[in-house]
RNA sequence: GCCCAGGUAGCUCAGUCGGUAGAGCAGCGGACUGAAAAUCCGCGUGUCGGUGGUUCGAUUCCGCCCCUGGGCA
């Protein structure tokens, strides 16, 4: 494999951190996050981040290296990957990206758009606004500056509306002209292996739910409580499973609700994560997981 | 064994005074440029328990059978 880097892609609970793992450790080189929820310290578990034993083989790089009471953005992970990407090869050591976060994979190869950082500021402004007036509203105001803007997105899309709106109000400068100014990807001009990780939904549905059964035993509900006071503005307040423990911790939810809740989400995030895949990704090699001995198999076609 | 109430979508149910049927949840498909494990859009996926009968036509009415729940013994 004469690559530079390799990218694992995967659903969630698809295994590709244990391929990933697998991999460095064959290359000689390093495991890279590429997934928005792993980068938190505070719930190991609930993400499924590499454990001691992995990070003792092969060096892992922004897993838990920010805190789940800060915001975090895919700017700040472009960021981040470069500067990982600089250690690894300063270290002579191939980086392997892998998490399920696919905009995080845009971002390494295809690059965000060159535009400032919003302060969080402004950021705090639009969020308050959008809860007074609503999407709707928000979205008429913003069609009044930058109409072109507004027809791209939903009335009924609250995200999106605020996003334009803070960038608008932050920058003077409408979110479609920024888009027009691409940015450099993280990871331009390297030779790259790129796989997606595939199977199909009912096994991976399978091993979500057992997944999730065997993080509960493993302190997933004491995270959950650890974090009870959290503040649900915050990215990491949309970590699947937060909510169902912490209402089965407050005596609100039963074990048997609170773990078919959690299970069920994490389902669906995972048929979002495969519809991306399959139309952003569609150039990615495909990878069969739900064969037990695939690992192998990938290492002995590609290395 | 007898009586009663049910058997309709994966689940919980509605409905058709006889013209092959919807709601919620689940599920499926799609979008996606700094909160992306986010946010948003679209789609009923069905031998209406089985089998005879009446009828131009039965998921609907009638008979028998099977299954489930409750009651009486």
């Amino acid at each position: 494999m004469t690559v530079d880097a390799v990218l694992i892609a995967g659903p969630t609970a698809s295994g590709k951190s244990a391929l990933a793992l697998a991999l460095a450790e064959k290359l000689g080189g390093v495991v890279i996050n590429a997934d928005s929820m792993q980068v938190y310290a505070e719930a190991p578990v609930l993400t499924a981040a590499p454990d001691a034993a992995a990070r003792a083989r092969v060096p892992h790089f922004l897993y838990g290296h920010v805190s789940a009471r800060d915001g975090y953005s895919t700017g700040r992970y472009a960021i981040d990957a470069a500067r990982a990407l600089q250690e690894a090869r300063a270290m002579k050591r191939i980086p392997v990206f892998t998490g399920g976060t696919g905009l995080y994979f845009t971002a390494l190869t295809e690059g965000l758009s060159d535009m400032p950082a919003i302060p969080a500021a402004v950021r705090a402004a639009t969020r308050a606004l959008l809860a007074q007036i609503g999407p709707q509203a928000l979205h008429a105001r913003l069609a009044e500056r930058d109409p072109a803007g507004a027809a791209l997105l939903r009335p009924t899309d609250p995200q999106r509306i605020a996003r334009a709106w803070e960038v608008l109000q932050a920058t003077g400068t409408p979110l479609p002209e920024w888009h027009k100014r691409k940015g450099r990807p993280v990871l331009a001009g390297l030779r790259l292996a790129k796989f997606v990780l595939d199977m199909p939904r009912d096994v991976l549905r399978l091993r979500i739910a057992q997944r999730f059964e065997a993080m509960v035993e493993r302190g997933g509900l004491q995270e959950a409580q650890a974090l009870m006071d959290l503040d649900p503005a915050l990215p990491a307040a949309r970590l699947l499973g937060l909510r169902p423990l912490q209402a089965l911790a407050a005596g609100d939810l039963s074990r048997g609700a609170a773990l078919a809740r959690a299970i069920t989400d994490t389902g669906r995030f995972a048929k979002r994560q495969v519809t991306w895949f399959r139309h952003h990704m569609s150039d990615y090699g495909r990878i069969d997981a739900s064969v037990s001995n695939f690992i192998t198999k990938t290492i002995d076609e590609y290395v």
